[in-house]
Parts: structure tokens; sequence; C-alpha cells
DNA sequence: CTGCATCCTTAAGGATACTG
DNA sequence: CAGTATCCTTAAGGATGCAG
């Protein structure tokens, strides 16, 4: 998505109509990126309790750089989404708000967010059930189950460190209220 | 936003501790981004039409390579969202569907999509405002033509839509029909 | 046809330094 | 405080080959 500065120099001289390799087209599908990223999302649910200044949207949030939050919060200004309000007071201080398309956008991502909330058990219910028949199934094949077990063996992981199967995969959570 | 963090692929037969991975936050999180994932979205709304077979799922979407398909589903299997039907036939012939669970989230998914789609218009001529805006405050010491930047690239926006000035609109796009 | 594994390229995201 | 610019690490995603 991004240009990034490893552009070949040919490409930055000479321009042009670009090749067009797979430009613009359906223009709502970004927009839906936009909102349903990672901090997309988390911005608008908070801008739509209230409006927030830069550095409290940043605690609010929390394990968000500044970087990606300016990203965010451009992007989303540049969509009409997001209000940016800068005073030109010492320090700056600059607050932003939801517009009214901003408003719509985030009612529906935090009805998304809520249901998430709402089923939360039911999807993990899902993913034991869903772990737990993968794990019976690859290492104990059951007679008459027809599932041998072929060549697949220790399963590794990226580094190549043999994995037994399965246990609890180790959460270091900080349990961040959405 | 991506799926993977949940089954990479590796993990659907190797469920153990991946060395970095950020399954810390509130499990709530995790779910919202599998369903706002970028082919996560296309496949539920495209599940939500009626049930689908791999490579129907994978014509209908379009440029999607079989990799992220396969984690896509598998991610959103495990989470309950959808079944998987899996014929013990030559060649194999697998259906994908949606669960009751996968059909709540579809629907709130598709809403959101809707909604982009119906505010597509304000939401270019907040762009173009954004980008005039820009543009001419920008404009400044311009002698010269227009001499081939130094090093200062234009800032970005999520998307990679470069500050106006200039050259370079190098967006990437999709071209999918949601 | 469906799916798993591996390599490899690119883009996302974090850390840091600097500015107004 | 609120950014901007840069570097650098990690993860996402595509291509390919193979197996059932």
């Amino acid at each position: 998505m991004t240009v990034s500065e490893g552009v070949p120099a040919s490409r930055v001289s000479a321009p042009g109509p670009l090749p067009s390799e797979r430009e613009a087209m359906c223009p709502h599908r970004l927009v839906l990126e936009h909102v349903t990223s990672r901090w997309g999302v988390l911005v608008l649910i908070r801008l739509l309790e209230r409006p927030h200044r830069f550095s409290e949207l940043r605690r609010a949030i929390g394990r968000v750089s500044e970087k990606m939050l300016t990203q965010t919060l451009q992007t989303l200004e540049r969509d009409g989404l997001v209000h940016r309000d800068a005073q030109p007071v010492i320090p700056p201080r600059v607050d932003y708000s939801l517009t009214g398309l901003g408003r719509e956008a985030a009612e529906q991502v935090r009805a998304l967010a809520s249901w998430t909330e709402r089923r939360m058990d039911g999807v993990l219910a899902a993913r034991r059930a869903y772990d737990e028949a993968r794990r019976t199934h690859t290492e104990a094949p059951r007679s008459g189950d027809g599932t041998p077990r072929t060549h697949t063996e220790a399963p590794r992981a990226v580094d190549g460190t043999p994995r037994a199967g399965g246990e609890a995969p180790r959460v270091d959570d900080e349990a961040r209220t959405l």
C-alpha cells in the first residue's frame, strides 16, 4: 500500500500515466478497509464516546505507536470520517471528533464489536471443539476411522522447533478494553 | 488486519506457542479482526449468498491466493463461523457454508459494506476537499519546474495515497466486485 | 480439486530522533 | 504536545511444488 522509500529511481524519474497494474477500482472496498483496520476500529469506537485529543486517544487505545495512530487518523480524516481541530497554541492542542459520516461508520463498527463480545462464548467453544477434534484426530487415529498419519511428523514452528501436540498457547495478555 | 494470527497454517496442525503473536489482547478483539480481515469480509459476504465450494469461492472473490483463502477459511471455521463439509470423493469436493454464528457476523459485515457503498460519494467528496486543501497549502517556493524531489517523499495515508503535489500516485487498490 | 509446506518479496508496524 | 522522517524488524501474502 505504501510507496515506501524503496521505489526504484527509474520509476520516480519516469512517472508517466502509470501502466496501471491494479489501479483504481471498487473504491468502497478501500473505505471498508480503513474503518475495519486494526487501529481504525479502535479509534472510531473511542471517538464515538466523545472527542479526544491525540494523546488521549493514544492512552485510551494503548499499545499503539504514535506513527500508526497518526496514519490512521489522517486516513480517516481524509475519508471525511474524522474531524481534526488543531488549535494554534503552545503547546499544540489537537482535538479529534467524528463527523456525521464518521458517526454512522463508527456505530456500525461498534455494533460489530458488540456482537463479537456477546458471542465470544460460542466462538471459544467452537475453537475448543475444533482444536480437540484436530488433536485427537492427528494423534490417535481411531480404528476404522481411516485417518492414517502419513508423514506429517512432529509439527515444527517457524524456526524448525518441533512441537508436540498441544497445550495452552501462552497468553501474555494485557486485557485491553476494546 | 489479518486472519492468520489465529491459524498460520502451520498452526493448524501444529498448535503451540509461536514466538511472537498477539493473541494477547482481549479475545473478542481477535474475532473482530478475523471477520473484518481482508479476505474474511469477502468470504463471509459470499457465503451469505449461498454455500460455496473452495474453487467457487476462489473464483468469486478473484485475486486471492489459495493459501490465503485456505487460511481465512480455517480461521473462520475454527471460530465456529463457517462450516466445512469435506466429501470423501475423488476428486475431492469441499463445501463451505455459514453457521448460525457466522450468519450473524456476515450480516453485520454486509451491513457495513453496504454502508460504505451508500456513502461513497460523501467520502470521495471529502477526499477531494482534503487533497485540495493540502495542495494549496503546500504550494510554496516553486521557481523552477518540477524538479525531481530530493528526498522528502510525500507523506502517505494508510491506503498509500500520497499527498498532493503530485506525481507517483501509487495507489494500491483492489478491484473487487464486493 | 483441495490442501499443506516452503521459499521469497513486500508491506505493515515499532523505535528512535528531530521539529515547531 | 503533536506531529514528521528514518531505519529496521516482523509479519503478511504470493508463487511454486507436492500429496491425497
